[in-house]
RNA sequence: GCCGCCUUAGCUCAGUCGGCAGAGCGGUUCACUCGUAAUGAACAGGUCGUCGGUUCGAUUCCGACAGGCGGCUCCA
């Protein structure tokens, strides 16, 4: 995605843009210096000095014009409401936002409002300049934007205050204020920002405002919410088209929305925010997803086991979780004096089997797997469709193993979910491997040896990974499994975890060789995460055109009119026999409005059948993609169908190319 | 949980500036028997999310609650 221009030597005492001008370098926007720091095209070094120009169609380069929008926007809304005081407006994946303390929110006209207002500014051509300044100066000069002051007082600060943002306006050196400064010289605008800036508004060529929300002030939920307005940005008018076409595809993909028209589930408010029934079709898949999945767990050494939704409370006092996470659980259930939880979590209950009785190193590693469902009381404004709901069924399994065993546990298991996963039809993964975090269990030396196994076995299994350092679980190191879908979109999935906490909580220990009681590692694992999180996703992935294994319905007879009923009902009686989910459509309506209807439903084989297919004995196939194949015989027909539907292949099918 | 918006037929949505509500799709029935993305007609279907307030009168105005949507925070 990044063209990378040659370097350029800029001389002392001229600037980036003349260097890079004289290179014959048309579209860069801000240049690279030695040390990989951006540069405005404006500056002059003090001595020669080389730079990279960066193009604006660059992921740095789209950073910088994100940015700059955002100045443009921020502008806007002050000159558009004057009271409206500034808070932070960095770029951000495919856009960029700004907070503002204002007094009542935006209204959708407002956003149309400020809109209009950028594109005024754009056309003004207001160059972007930087000037240091000492702190004292710009506490004077931005004394009517306590945001921003408090910001200055952060200078320098924390990978947490990076994190947010603040380090875009501030970042750690000598501060620099923006001016906007208009043809006649006048500053139109300034902000505190570290930089670097476009040369000019006029270098933004698209962009749009997207949305306002509220956000807490340095996303700390205790601090005040300021108005947020997201908005993007992008180097061509194409470009912006095809993000916003982007856009419309993933909402078009929205499980929510396809888990209603193709009928696979619902969320009935009467049961509660939250809490999903599957529809026979969304069942069928569900129950297809699970089947392969645990006959792959069988062939892989784990054992199956079922346990309780509910316990008393005394098992999570053990466990950790009353303290830890009272509130993220349903509040008990209170009988002959004792109170019951519903599980938020199956690991205590996996222990217990553990606990059942004395357990040898030779039993080792245990392999417990459960499809385990699972309640936690998501706050009200967090729950989203199935992939945050408030019951759910984890595909759950604790490992038990020696330290010796840790190793190769870890990497075969690695190398296991990423083989399962690529069976459902995800093919591109990523990893984050977090480590300890500051408050934690155990001892510096089982953390350091667990997260070298983690890595090891990401190594082996060849997965791209970044260390999120500190992120880990306070009990252990995990390692989370990103997916990336069709168009593109990245979600976390699979995770394993090295627990040092559970074994010692619930004092778990086997009988060694040498006959002393050794306490085993737990390793957690997840692979779906959740039945219903997998199933939206997967959802998404193939925006309702499953893959045939996975298709509620796998074909559908059509017949061109009553009189190939019949014809069709045999069909399908010898394609059921065969294990293939089959239907006739024998309504009154018509054979194209049958057609219609069914390719709606993302149905991946439609037979029809008339009077030539009835006595040739043969049917012909409209596959999902809406190509045709004429006339085939029924036997030859069933076999192509039955051979696809047990092939597991992820393609969606279409007719064969004639020879 | 916080901020904003939303809730009218199974679905998507009009509408009533306060006087007991409409369309398309879907459903049912009838007719048509049709060759690759919507045959036609008729009929049924809603105490306008729930509860409370204001009012002669509330689906409409106000409040609370529930549910949904977009973010923030959170996600063991």
């Amino acid at each position: 995605m990044t063209r990378e221009a040659p370097p350029v030597v800029v001389p002392a005492g001229t600037t980036a843009a003349d260097a890079v001008a004289a290179a014959g370098i048309t579209d860069a926007v801000v240049a690279r210096d030695a040390e990989g720091n951006l540069r405005d095209l404006a500056w002059a070094p003090d001595a020669d000095s080389e730079v990279t120009p960066v193009a604006l169609a660059s992921e740095d380069g789209r950073a910088v014009l994100r940015h700059s929008t955002a100045h443009v926007l921020a502008q806007a809304v002050q000159e558009l409401f004057p009271h409206a005081k500034l808070g932070i407006g960095p770029p951000v994946e495919n856009g960029f936002y700004y907070d503002f303390d204002v007094t009542e929110p935006f209204k959708p006209d407002d956003l149309k409002r400020i809109e209009k207002r950028m594109r005024d500014i754009v056309k003004a051509r207001q160059m972007f300049v930087r000037r240091p300044v000492t702190d004292d100066e710009a506490r004077t000069e931005l004394a009517a934007e306590p945001y921003k002051l408090e910001l200055i007082g952060l200078k320098g600060g924390s990978a947490e205050d990076a994190a947010e943002g603040a380090s875009v306006e501030v970042g750690a050196g000598q501060l620099t204020i923006y001016d906007n400064v208009d043809r006649n010289g006048a500053t139109a605008w300034k902000d505190l920002c570290r930089g670097p800036h476009l040369p000019t508004t006029r270098d933004i060529p698209a962009f749009a405002l997207m949305r306002s929300a509220a956000a807490y002030w340095r996303g700390d939920e205790k601090n005040r919410q300021l108005q947020r307005i997201y908005g993007t940005a992008w180097e061509s008018r194409e470009a912006l088209a095809e993000h916003l076409a982007v856009l419309a595809e993933a909402e078009r993909r929205d499980h929510r929305r396809l888990g209603a028209e193709l009928d696979l589930f619902s969320f009935p408010p009467d049961i509660g925010s939250g809490l999903a029934v599957w529809h026979p079709k969304g069942g069928v898949i569900r129950r297809v997803m699970e089947e392969y999945s645990r006959t792959r767990h069988e062939e892989s050494g784990y054992e199956f086991v079922y346990t309780p939704h509910v316990s008393k409370a005394g098992l999570f006092e053990t466990s950790g979780h009353l303290q830890w996470y009272a509130d993220g659980m349903y509040p008990p259930l209170s009988m002959d004096g004792a109170d019951y939880y519903l599980k938020p979590m199956n690991c205590p209950m996996h222990t217990m089997i553990y606990k059942a009785r004395g357990r040898s190193y030779r039993e080792l590693p245990l392999r417990l797997f459960e499809f385990g469902a699972v309640y936690r009381f998501e706050k009200s404004g967090v729950v989203h469709g199935l992939t945050r709901a408030r019951g759910f069924t984890q595909d759950d399994a604790h490992i038990f193993c020696t330290t010796e065993q840790l190793q190769d546990e870890l990497a075969s298991l690695l190398q296991f979910v990423i083989g399962l996963l690529r069976d459902y039809g995800l093919t591109e993964f990523t990893a984050d491997l977090s480590t300890r975090p500051e408050k934690f269990v155990g001892t510096i030396e089982e953390w350091d040896a667990a997260e070298s196994a983690l890595e090891q076995s990401l190594k082996t299994a060849g997965v791209d990974y970044e260390v999120a350092r500190g992120e880990g679980a306070f009990y252990a190191p995990k390692l989370d499994i990103h997916v990336k879908d069709a168009i593109g979109r990245k979600w976390q999935l699979s995770t394993i975890q090295v627990d040092f906490q559970l074994p010692t909580r619930f004092d778990i220990t086997f009988q060694a060789a040498d006959g002393t009681r050794k306490r085993p590692y737990m390793i957690h694992r997840a692979l779906f995460g959740s039945e219903e999180r997998f199933f939206g996703i997967l959802t998404e992935h193939y925006a309702g055109a499953f893959p045939v294994w996975l298709a509620p319905v796998q074909v559908v007879g059509i017949p061109v009119a009553d009189q190939h009923v019949a014809h069709l009902t045999s069909v399908a009686q010898t394609l059921r026999a065969a294990g293939i989910r089959v239907e006739v459509d024998d309504s009154s309506d018509r054979m194209q409005k049958k057609i219609r209807t069914h390719t709606k439903q993302k149905v991946p084989y439609l037979l029809i059948a008339g009077d030539d297919d009835v006595t040739a004995g043969a049917v012909s196939f409209r596959f999902r993609d809406g190509s045709q194949r004429n006339g085939v015989p029924v036997r030859e027909a069933v076999d192509t169908i039955v051979v696809a539907a047990a092939s597991r292949s992820n393609e969606s099918p279409t007719a064969p190319v004639e020879v």
